[in-house]
DNA sequence: GCCGTTTTCGGCCCGACTGTTTTCAGTCG
């Protein structure tokens, strides 16, 4: 557990207290305390050594309570908060524009699960509840409907855990199986575990009985962690071939034609005198494309780009981050908190910049070779400009400019936004482009063909965001685009495990096809600071 | 539940935006 869950575990237990009507300043302690938690700039363990105590905005029985979770794991006030709620109420929480109070009432209403929220805001019964009107009751209507069109679906890495699971004890069970489907080709929200299995139904069922009950033929079907589950039996002799078509994509594996039966899939393609696609190329939209010569390796990658701290809302320390950049093997890391306007994820004002930069001038000296750069995710404000004055702006190395604030704008306005933010000689990276976050909520409305035309003539980096939950600039996109524009892949991480969605990233810039010299985080730290500084020059 | 005194109770919070209101409540990032 980390800070920034311990702090998630207190903001959950809030709002479940807040729908149920517990003392609403019990409710702002517990909110509170998590902030302080989260603006803490000392690691977990050295606040865990004192016992949570002597922090500001935790008291004596929060401090008690956070020893206990940190120790055991376990919050059963949680537990008994959650018992409390009608079942699927929780569920509530996913909908975007539903928050404790309107949560509360509609519960109070016995509207407490999405299908009957679905249902009220279907049959107009919600317009009716005070403090919902008209627009409130279409705009969830259609946020309810993709809740509940996402709700089978889930996160790539979440679905590739379960699988590795199954994996496991079917390999266990000594039978041969490779993953397949949307999962092994890297799509990034998942509907199903399916994998391939050498062996005959009953060995597959045994193996699989202890998480789930298994029918049909030709193909075992089940559940594991709430994902529907496809085992499809083949055998030595058509094993790579199964394979093929269990991996899909329907629409790719069909332009393939009559398929041969091959031992593994090397021998399939082979037999149908093709190059051997990696999965990852396998979807409706490679087809008739010829791969690039070569793919990008996370080992390529020279430089970590977009990083938060303890400046702002991330939760280790400027020195702990650039550590692990170091000793993972990066020459440079972009360090990137959020700027003032983002004053919930404590963004920072020009004193708190002068402080980082001096403590970055400081670390530069103790790591060198390796480098952090100034940097800052700056929030791209409702006209288009960015969030400082231009002298401060200039004292950055890189500026990744991003949408966090109104995202519902029309198609027109949020267009020109981007379009005006492009012209801006100071930012370097379009930071996470369409603001989506999958299965949860769909990004802005944009042109994008004028807004990625645009970044490509005004030589303007977009991010392919890499947290599992955004993966955007989308790749389809970034396919169409692949030999107009610079990219950069980041990990937009707030915690040294998130570092690692920099693997998801590379995949998503592999599905693109990108070449790999236009992703700006495989140059020398030197090239990058030349392109940014030739943009600059070109428009002063 | 926390904090800080006008010191053991009384007030407590980040700001922008939206939609429902007719002066503000709720949500979000």
């Amino acid at each position: 557990m980390n800070k920034k869950e311990l702090a998630q575990v207190l903001k959950r237990a809030a709002d479940l207290m807040e729908v149920l009507g517990e003392g609403e300043f019990r409710v702002l302690a517990y909110r509170r305390a998590a902030r302080a938690l989260e603006a803490s700039e000392e690691p977990l363990e050295a606040l865990a050594a004192r016992g949570f105590r002597g922090i500001r905005g935790i008291g004596a029985s929060l401090a008690a309570l956070l020893r206990e979770i940190y120790e055991t794991g376990e919050f059963p006030y949680l537990e008994d908060l959650e018992g409390r709620l009608p079942p699927g109420a929780i569920e509530l929480f996913s909908v975007p524009g539903l928050g404790p109070k309107k949560i509360r009432l509609l519960v109070e209403e016995g509207i407490s699960d999405l299908e009957s929220l679905a249902e009220a805001a279907a049959e107009g019964r919600l317009s009716a509840l005070p403090g919902f009107g008209k627009k409130t009751e279409a705009k969830l209507r259609e946020a309810v409907a993709f809740v509940l069109q996402s709700a089978r679906r889930v996160l790539l890495p979440e679905a590739m855990a379960v699988a590795e699971v199954l994996r496991e004890d079917l390999e266990g069970a000594g039978v041969r199986v490779a993953l397949a489907g949307s999962l092994r080709r890297g799509l990034e929200t998942v509907g199903g575990v399916d994998l391939v299995a050498e062996g005959d139904a009953d060995a597959v069922r045994s193996a699989l009985g202890e998480h789930a009950e298994c029918q049909g033929d030709g193909v075992v079907e089940g559940q594991l962690g709430g994902l529907p589950v496809r085992v499809f039996l083949s055998n030595r002799e058509r094993f790579g071939t199964t394979l093929v078509v269990a991996t899909g994509s329907r629409a790719y594996v069909k332009a393939l034609g009559p398929l041969p039966q091959a031992e593994d899939e090397a021998a399939v393609f082979a037999a149908l005198g093709r190059d051997f696609p990696p999965p990852f190329l396998r979807e409706p939209e490679h087809i008739g494309l010829a791969p690039p010569e070569r793919f990008l390796q996370v080992a390529d990658l020279r430089g970590l780009i977009h990083v938060h701290t303890t400046y702002s809302d991330g939760a280790e320390t400027l020195a702990s981050m650039a550590a692990w950049a170091r000793d993972a093997g990066y020459r440079y890391m972009v360090v990137t908190d959020h700027s003032q306007t983002a004053a919930y994820a404590g963004g920072l004002t020009v004193a708190d910049l002068e402080r980082q930069w001096e403590e970055i001038a400081a670390l530069n000296e103790r790591l060198a070779p390796f480098r952090i750069l100034r940097g800052i995710e700056s929030d791209i404000l409702r006209d288009g400009s960015l969030d400082y004055p231009d002298e401060v702006l200039a004292q950055f190395e890189v500026v990744i400019g991003s949408l966090h604030a109104l995202l519902g704008l029309s198609q027109a306005e949020q267009t020109e936004r981007l379009l005006q933010a492009l012209e801006n000689p100071f930012l370097s990276i379009l930071g996470h482009p369409s603001g989506r976050l999958l299965l949860r909520r769909e990004g802005a409305r944009v042109d994008w063909d004028a807004v990625l035309q645009k970044a490509a003539e005004a030589r303007v980096i977009v991010e392919l965001n890499a947290s599992p939950q955004r993966l955007d600039l989308d790749w389809r996109l970034a396919l169409r685009y692949r030999d107009r524009l610079w990219f950069s892949i980041g990990p937009d991480a707030h915690t040294k495990e998130m570092l690692s969605f920099v693997d998801l990233g590379v995949l998503m810039a592999n599905k693109a096809m990108i070449p790999p010299d236009r992703i700006v985080n495989t140059w020398e730290s030197s090239d990058l600071l030349d392109f940014i500084a030739k943009r600059r020059a070109a428009s002063a």
